[in-house]
RNA sequence: GGCGGCGUAGCCAAGUGGUCAAGGCAGAGGUUUGCAAAACCUCCAUUCAUCGGUUCGACUCCGAUCGCCGCCUCCA
């Protein structure tokens, strides 16, 4: 089955066929590092990190790059502000975003290019487009001349004469037309600046994702992603500058355009000062159910931030990973597994599983539905537990459960929201500790001691721990942060 | 004003021109359990913003109305 992808430029859903068979390239506008980013600039890190890891499932040999505006206006200002230089502040939260995007389950690009680093191609790239006229200097700023662009608007669909040109923004005086747009800015006193045939100066914004995206994927690639508010003007000016310079009819291929995040109604954003920062949701709420309150949206549609959202994924989140880690507890370590037996009973569980598991990848297949897959993969958490339930009874039982947790492996290859940390039997010196203290309560449950058997796990639920005691034995876990 | 999008149960949210609509959370009842927890079962939208139209038939197509959001050169 092809993959069908809703692509901004043609405002319709497209079957994926990729430029050249030897790479998927795939760029997608990374965050300008001034700051903390907040829980709506991860969106489209953690979407993105979807789509990819499922085009890899499904075969494709994916080249992700993912820029880091590493200088401009917000980088100077808060350098200002903290007394430090520019490359200091970039350095700082770059770092800062490299922690965030791990812990966010977020795999890394396989380039992030910096603009700084590419400043010698930048300045090659706008002499270029000032040889051929499609871009002027002025005072030691550089314009790009939006009305040499034929297509100019073809992305956003916006009409130059319709645009309400100053409305928000005062227009520079010295541009030709009030929607050119600045591919070189002349240093004011004091600001970083590198030489230029302009003078000293630095990159206009748009114009390092044109230099870096083609410098690393080639002058036509697969697909740009980016959030819906970059569609005007910054991919519109992408598209202008990337074809001017090179020629291409193609720049990007396929564009993808996530929501937002909105805060009661709003967009959140830093500027509305309505934000809460990835960094402080993750000392709250599992990663797991972070992802998984986006991907049970829709990555096109906006969603509204909400505690009792986010509460809600967590519950669900766990519902998963407790599914999991009971199929990884039943399986022997040492098990060998040998080719499913198409028997009565077991065979009916398997083709059932067979049926949910190709919906749910039909449901990605279309555009990405990640709230529609999820759906089935509950459907499948469902008939699992059921199945878990009546394990004993079933022959053949060991090479399903294996034949399972292989398929759960395989969907979160892309979804990323199983925690197979175990419930922290990864420590192993602590799981010893709670084997001791298991054992010790199992014999005052033999000895019918309930009080002290309870008392016991209720002052662990107290320190984060729940035991759940079951026929076969009891077992342990973290209780969630946020549901104690 | 131009462009784009949205409005499905208490909440979140998929979906289809024709068994009067997935899944999750919350809620009610039950099974299981020493009690819990987890899990499972049952119940929870004669209805898909409103009003028209096309059709044998629409929530799904068309039009209008109302409400909400985003972009129109900071912005994921």
């Amino acid at each position: 089955m092809a993959i069908k992808i809703y692509n901004t430029l043609s405002g319709g859903k497209e079957e994926y066929q990729p430029i050249n068979s030897d790479y998927t390239g795939f760029y997608v506008c990374g965050p300008t590092v001034y700051d903390y980013f907040h829980i709506g600039n991860a969106r489209p890190f953690i979407v993105f990190d979807v789509i990819r890891r499922f085009l890899i499932f499904r075969g494709y040999n994916v080249r992700y790059v993912m820029n880091l505006t590493d200088i401009d206006d917000k980088i100077i200002n808060r350098a200002k502000a903290d007394g430090v230089t520019s490359k200091e502040i970039a350095d700082r939260y770059i770092n800062a975003f490299f922690e965030d995007i791990q812990k966010l389950g977020v795999r890394p690009a396989d380039v992030y290019p910096r603009a700084t680093d590419h400043i010698n191609e930048i300045i090659a790239t706008i002499k270029k487009l000032v040889e051929q006229d499609v871009a002027y200097s002025s005072a030691g700023d550089v314009f790009y001349d939006v009305t040499k662009f034929a297509n100019y608007g073809q992305l956003s669909k916006k009409k130059l004469d319709e645009l309400q040109a100053g409305k928000r923004i005062a227009v520079d005086e010295r541009k030709k037309n009030s929607a050119d747009f600045v591919l070189w800015k002349a240093a004011k006193p004091g600001e970083p600046f590198w030489p230029s045939p302009w003078g000293n100066g630095r990159p206009g914004w748009h114009i390092e994702c044109s230099v870096m995206s083609m410098k690393y994927l080639g002058k036509s690639f697969d697909f740009h992603g980016g959030g819906q508010d970059l569609i005007f003007p910054h991919h519109e000016n992408e598209i202008a500058q990337s074809c001017a310079a090179t020629g291409c009819n193609i720049f990007a291929k396929y564009w993808l355009h996530n929501g937002f995040l909105d805060m009661k109604g709003e967009k959140m954003s830093k500027s509305l000062g309505n934000f809460v920062t990835a960094r402080g949701l993750m000392e709250t709420y599992p990663t797991t159910a972070i992802r998984l309150f986006f991907l049970q949206k829709h990555y096109r549609g906006p969603i509204d931030f909400s505690e009792e959202g986010l509460n809600a994924a967590t519950v669900t989140a766990q519902r998963l990973s407790l599914t999991y880690k009971k199929l990884k507890d039943l399986i022997p370590a040492d098990f060998v597994p040998n080719k499913l037996e198409e028997t009565a009973k077991i065979g009916d569980f398997v083709r059932q599983i067979q049926a949910l598991d190709s919906d749910l990848l039909a449901a990605m297949e279309d555009d990405f539905n990640t709230p529609g897959a999820i759906g089935k993969l509950f459907d499948i958490v469902r008939e699992t537990n059921k199945f878990i339930d009546e394990v004993a009874k079933r022959e053949d039982a060991n090479n399903v459960l294996h034949w399972l947790i292989s398929k759960y492996d395989e969907y979160d290859r892309f979804f990323g929201i199983i925690d197979k940390s175990h419930a922290g039997v990864d420590h192993e010196q602590l799981d010893g500790l709670m084997q001791a203290i298991l054992k010790t309560r199992q014999t005052l449950r033999k000895e019918k001691n309930w009080a002290l058997a309870d008392q016991l796990r209720d002052d662990l639920a107290n320190a984060g721990i729940v035991l759940e005691d079951s026929p076969s034995g009891t077992t342990w876990r973290w209780q969630n942060k946020i549901l104690k």
